[in-house]
DNA sequence: TCAATTCCTTGATGTAAATCAATGCGCGTC
DNA sequence: GACGCGCATTGATTTACATCAAGGAATTGA
């Protein structure tokens, strides 16, 4: 947003931090406040009443939460590591929306990217097998916190934000059978593994191929 | 949108009809209208190289297609039944977004709304069994083609507006999956099965509970 | 009337991933 | 060090759905 803008919406905004694991809102309750994340991961899920749910949102710091106009979300959001949101309270954020079309028009631009990502991601939970919803991820996951140029020096490295268990339920698959297509991986020379959270990459594309594209 | 608006639009607009099984657009094909659709039903799908496809929208009479300020999509755009598009040339449309902060506001809330159910999808594609995913749909189907009060009187009658193919990429299944499910459903005596696309549905409250619910 | 085509259903078999069940490993606590 | 606890891995077994393969009903056209 552009630096004026961006005076107006300090002077609402405030700063709340979150522990791991904590929820920071139900589906179907009321929140009055819209963010953005400054540091940290949060995920959105929503679940069946037995239990079994599935992540429906991935957010990363610079990533927006909630929906201006109206009060409730239709989704559980959790904080997946210590997490700082900066808040606007929603009826000023509303009217700041009224009077600043730039603003907007950001958003929209934004929630069109979300759309196409949540797009792929649908491909992903239809269609790939569980190698490539695991080799996908590792993917996006390169791809949301390196930076172009850094592809190209061999090998990249990936610290994972989210446990196992997480990744599971971003993929649609169990635990079980992330840990096996991991080491599945690995064993295939695709990826190493350092630790439970952090992975190099000898050969992206080597991996992407694995994905199979479209990511 | 509001009468002075609309008059606005109407002068850019055109009617453009598209035969049943006809493709709209290709996935990074360009695109310089964006339109919204008049009578029948589209798909947007997204596919991998080996041929299996996701579809990831389905766009009913009212719904929105193209991304004002971007050029190219995505995604293929397929005409599922014969369909009548209300097309609007990108660029004077993209000026119209500036200038009428009305319509850019109703253009939010549509994309609100796309993302919500494109999250119910997302955990129906993840973790739903082929029956709740097959309930699911019909489910749907009712809630876009029937007035509320309606659903008290019993039976609900729907028309499918898409063949097995497109339900079963619709839901991430085979052909071979939906039809089977959906005689197992007749046979549970959850619905009752009129020719290849009619389907009544005796008591929608059971239908929904098949649903797995949330939807 | 009889192919020929398209769309759907049904059956037999195969398989990828879920489920069930140990086991291993790092880490903090007593 | 021994114990417990939370995560991750690995193995054995089951199962839901895909795949492979035939056949039926409706539509079109010669």
């Amino acid at each position: 947003c552009e630096p004026d803008e961006l005076e107006i919406l300090n002077e609402i905004k405030y700063y709340k931090p979150v522990a791991a694991g904590e929820t920071v809102a139900l589906s179907g309750e009321r929140v009055d406040y819209v963010a953005s994340v400054v540091s940290g991961v949060a995920s959105l899920s929503k679940s069946l009443e037995d239990g079994r749910t599935q992540m429906v949102g991935l957010v990363l710091p610079s990533d927006f939460i909630g929906r201006p106009g109206r009060e409730t979300i239709a989704h559980d959001v959790t904080a997946v590591t210590d997490l700082t949101l900066c808040c606007f309270h929603r009826k000023p954020f509303d009217k700041i929306l009224e009077e600043l079309p730039h603003v907007r028009e950001r958003l929209l631009e934004m929630m069109f990217d979300e759309m196409d990502a949540a797009r792929d991601w649908m491909l992903l939970l239809g269609r790939k097998t569980a190698r490539e919803k695991i080799a996908s991820f590792l993917v996006l996951m390169v791809n949301r916190s390196t930076l172009p140029k850094e592809l190209f020096i061999a090998p990249v490295r990936v610290d994972l934000p989210i446990s196992r268990d997480a990744i599971a339920n971003f993929l649609g698959l169990t635990i079980e059978t992330v840990s096996r297509q991991l080491t599945a991986l690995r064993k295939d020379g695709i990826i190493s593994l350092e630790g439970n959270r952090e992975v190099i990459i000898p050969d992206f594309q080597a991996l992407k191929d694995e994905a199979g594209l479209s990511d």
